[in-house]
DNA sequence: GTAACATATCAAACAATCTTGATATGAGGT
DNA sequence: ACCTCATATCAAGATTGTTTGATATGTTAC
């Protein structure tokens, strides 16, 4: 089972290591081939694809094949998502309780 | 020297581990002293310490010393920065590149 | 000053993540 | 059917992140 926590770390995950958060920078020019992507980035074939199925199982990618070619965008309704959960977990609750440092 | 990636990254770490964003559920109800953060996780002081120390590196939360403790609260400004710097990382760029697979 | 307490830092063990090269799968062309 | 190309998966080692217990720092009260 996954807790509610987890699933919410595997969304920002996407955003956590160097060569995705490059792989994000590209596709934000667009729809881009797995084959482009290797072309311009500093990974192997299989490092790629580790990356790409990380970003797509956040949401915030997403895939579509063509033939042999797999081609991958910025998911809007995944990024949406993201940005809407990442306002909810740091906005105050309504109900605010008074901080009395249990110490004392 | 800190790429920019890697400053990106880490204002993202702060929601990619589950203590971590247990620990910001509990601010969501206000400013908390370390020690009553203490009672409610599982947790050691040591590994409470290290948490918030990310935590407030990222800069979505920020601490106040008050005698001998420590009061973490989450950062308004901090957690608007990370809500925008999310959304400019996920949205397209207004120049968009034609998609033409590199291979043919 | 010392004692008691809150938190921070350190170092070692442990766990998760990332990289790499080898192999597998699956699609298209012949 | 076979061969080729694009991508995925596997397994191993390397790197990074987390936990834990011990020790250090800094504050308050005496």
């Amino acid at each position: 089972m996954e807790t509610i926590y987890e699933e919410h770390a595997k969304v920002f995950k996407a955003f956590c290591d160097e060569k995705r958060l490059r792989i994000l920078e590209l596709l934000q020019g667009g729809e881009k081939c797995a084959c482009v992507l290797l072309e311009q980035l500093d990974v192997g074939q299989s490092g790629l694809s580790y990356h790409m199925k990380i970003l797509v199982e956040s949401g915030v990618v997403e895939s579509r094949q063509e033939g042999k070619w797999t081609h991958y965008k910025i998911s809007e309704t995944g990024s949406a998502y993201a940005v809407s959960l990442l306002k909810e977990l740091t906005t105050p609750n309504t109900v605010i309780e008074e901080s009395n440092c249990g110490k004392r």
